[in-house]
DNA sequence: TTCGATACCTCGATGATCGAAATATACAGG
DNA sequence: CCTGTATATTTCGATCATCGAGGTATCGAA
């Protein structure tokens, strides 16, 4: 892999989830806007493909975390969107500082400043 | 789970080699000591369990990233040290760039400053 | 009408991590 | 001497998020 190709989240399993409920803290989007947004987001660097995403909207889901409807996107195309709920909010935050923690963590055994 | 609570790398897996890789570039060291390193280099945050570590360093064995000697512990037990490689050093480089690249994606996505 | 972009879903494969169990030894305390 | 604790390694099955690829469908532009 060259330095600067966009790469996916098997480095970091488990933060898709936290990633996609930030972006819907924003306000409502449907699938493929969550892709794009964590894709701009990220200055190109970050690629969630769809065989993440979606099992990842349907664990949200499950969980209670966001809801989702039925509607019709910027272009005039059915698409479902996807809302964050009280639940989601709070695991929003539990999630993020887990993260903080973590990278804290790891800062540290790495020695980055 | 409990905010202070120890934690395994589940959530940011595929950064226990780069972990590795990183405690023994300060000097070979066997794989309970590699363990043990780890969590107080971070705080008692990281835990590293036993089931996850010796898959690991067998990984980095046959990559040629390491390399293995049975010794004695200063406990006066018999134990395997460890030791990082030229390529295991360049690996070591590798990874914690793209780590960083990682990491600073994902804090752009999720603002953190 | 063809093509690219949008939009969703599903499937099997992969592979790192986990928890638990098994084994063994050194050493200190009672 | 016996027992428990810390040290030290290895192996096993289970879990589960991610991945890549494939399939469906619609809109609008060329």
């Amino acid at each position: 892999m060259e330095r600067g190709d966009p790469v996916t989240l098997d480095l970091l399993r488990g933060t898709l989830d936290m990633l996609v409920l930030k972006t819907l803290s924003r306000g409502p989007l449907h699938g493929y806007g969550i892709a794009q947004r964590i894709k701009q987001n990220s200055s190109d660097v970050l690629q969630v493909g769809e065989g993440s995403l979606y099992p990842a909207l349907q664990r949200l889901l499950l969980q209670g975390w966001v809801t989702a409807e039925w509607g019709t996107s910027e272009t005039n195309r059915r698409a479902r969107f996807y809302g964050l709920t009280k639940d989601g909010r709070r695991q929003l935050a539990r999630e993020t500082d887990e993260f903080r923690r973590m990278v804290a963590a790891i800062g540290q055994v790495m020695e980055l400043a």
